[in-house]
DNA sequence: GATGAATGAGAATTCATTCAT
DNA sequence: CATGAATGAATTCTCATTCAT
């Protein structure tokens, strides 16, 4: 047989590495960080325990890959189109982007949730918090100062921290909690 | 000499008792509560290590007595009267009331967000967090039951939702946050 | 009231110490000498740990004088009399009072094989197994003599053996145990 | 280059875990479970402390499996024939077998009679002593029956205490104790 | 690339003992 | 005499990380 090229490997590599990200997301999520030992992620992975530090220099390595590509997913799905102007159908594909996403990447929302709680796991990051958020709320400001709205930048903070405070209800909690319910009604007073 | 009667001791007790569930408080909130060792609680407490076994049996019941007696204090604080009706003026008062804790007890909701977000440590306590909403949400919907809101339930879930996600703004950054004009937009809202 | 004399003191101190003593005893028995905490003990005994320590220097000092009570009870039980040679009647009534010994004194039994077992405690002693054992199989081994007996040194070292392994095995399992029918036929093989 | 085979590591493992079984063996029969750390096990084994809970999950499990093994050893070495009934030169073999045994596995033994002292340590194990001694006195019951001693079951419980105690009296001062002599008696009497 | 044995730093916990009162 | 708070050393155990093969 011929022997793989290196984009075959390139290949495989990948994969690997998005079977232990998304292995390792889960536990995450499930279990927390600190509670997650590299050997539950290696056995679940089904690798060895070795091999997890050819694709990540550590454990904190892992979480930061989990992150960014969650953030980078997350990104990609919103801002949809660039001319940074929200008009009102926009806003709505925003929020139900928002709750789609929320229960699609439950697993992603509670880590999030959980590590935005420890500031000093932050430090480690590459990005901070505001650089994620920032744009955000400034897309919605310049919404409600179109619409009249008299306070923009509280209202935008406010609607930042409404969608925050369902995610993290719902996250906890998926099973009962009315997410479509809770969806239109901040449709109806949001947008 | 005689021996040193029982109230003192009691006193010392409860003395030492606060004095390292408020060291720990502080170095949870900051830290979290897996990466927060009784050594580094001890150091800060200024106490051996071996001292904290005299108070509670283990990291574990340290945080549920934090947990208890922050739950307590707050429900102290609301509850406003035993009637179960909530009027307008005291409906205000429990968003005021509300965001004042969050002020003062900075460190306790950076904990009880931190924790929330890990059912599996939850399963050690003896309270769940449906006991501690559910009274809060019933309260509200009646509320809104009463001003003729169409779908009261939803709404209180989504306050409830709202004032979780404040929270959890505010005690991540504290100093950037604008908790005042949070706070009258979300009366002027939804009082 | 008249304050106490110093031999009321005296008295009191000994009971005290004898309390402990016993109480101490029966947990090591029960549990182990190293499973057996100080604060067991005192709590067990109703006194402040503290307080042990006014009647022992310390965990070993209390093992060792709860031994040397028990040994000197043994011995003024044993040694009929004082001219070393046993009759028959006087070695049953050796054997007996082994037998009802082990009885008595279950507890001190257990602690007796437990620590014969571990040379490392017995060098913290002041007396070795030897010194203890020596003097019994003299006088078996004097009376084996007497009666004829081939090898009399060897036959009083099975004998005390097999002294050992009953009890031995009667402190382990006391309720099941035919200590009488063993007792009998032990009288009828040996005496 | 390949990795190892699951072979050569499952023979690294082995021996590994005979290392660790032996030198923990050896410093409980000395010392006693208790008092030996699994700091001493390590250093004397030269693995570090931790290598020791990736073969057990902890020091009852070591000496749960030390026991084990030292069981099946014994068993292996007895039972002379299958179909149950002791001849006179069976049982003689028996017995000297028993004697061997004393001498061979004298760690094993020290560990087995201070094991048996403490109730305590047998409820975690998977076994009970009556399990393990019941056969071998029905064995000698039987033998005692067919003879037509008086009263065979007291006869074979004697028996069973006086190895008991021979091996007790044995291993605690091997250099000293005429085992030879002894063996030779006891056959001499209980054949 | 892949394995898992091995390490070692540190975590939680226990407990004999001391000591101020 | 008596108390029990306080200490600190030792102990069991965990786990991220390294490394020979």
């Amino acid at each position: 047989m011929a022997p793989k090229t290196s984009e075959q490997y390139g290949e495989i590599r990948e994969q690997r590495r998005q079977q232990i990200m998304n292995t390792a997301l889960q536990l995450f999520a499930a279990n927390g960080f600190s509670n997650t030992s590299i050997s539950q992620i290696a056995a679940k992975a089904k690798i060895s325990k070795g091999l997890m530090y050819n694709y990540f220099t550590g454990k904190d390595d892992l979480l930061q890959a989990i992150f960014e590509q969650g953030f980078n997913e997350m990104f990609e799905m919103f801002d949809p189109n660039k001319d940074g102007v929200l008009t009102k159908e926009e806003f709505t594909y925003f929020i139900e982007e928002t709750f789609k996403l929320m229960d699609d990447k439950r697993d992603f929302y509670k880590l999030y949730f959980a590590l935005m709680m420890q500031p000093s796991v932050w430090k480690k990051f590459r990005f901070s918090m505001n650089d994620i958020v920032a744009p955000f709320l400034k897309l919605m400001e310049d919404y409600y100062t179109k619409r009249g709205v008299k306070d923009p930048g509280t209202e935008a903070i406010m609607v930042g921290a409404l969608l925050d405070g369902i995610g993290f209800n719902f996250v906890y909690n998926p099973d009962l909690y009315p997410l479509e319910k809770v969806k239109k009604l901040v449709i109806e007073r949001f947008v």
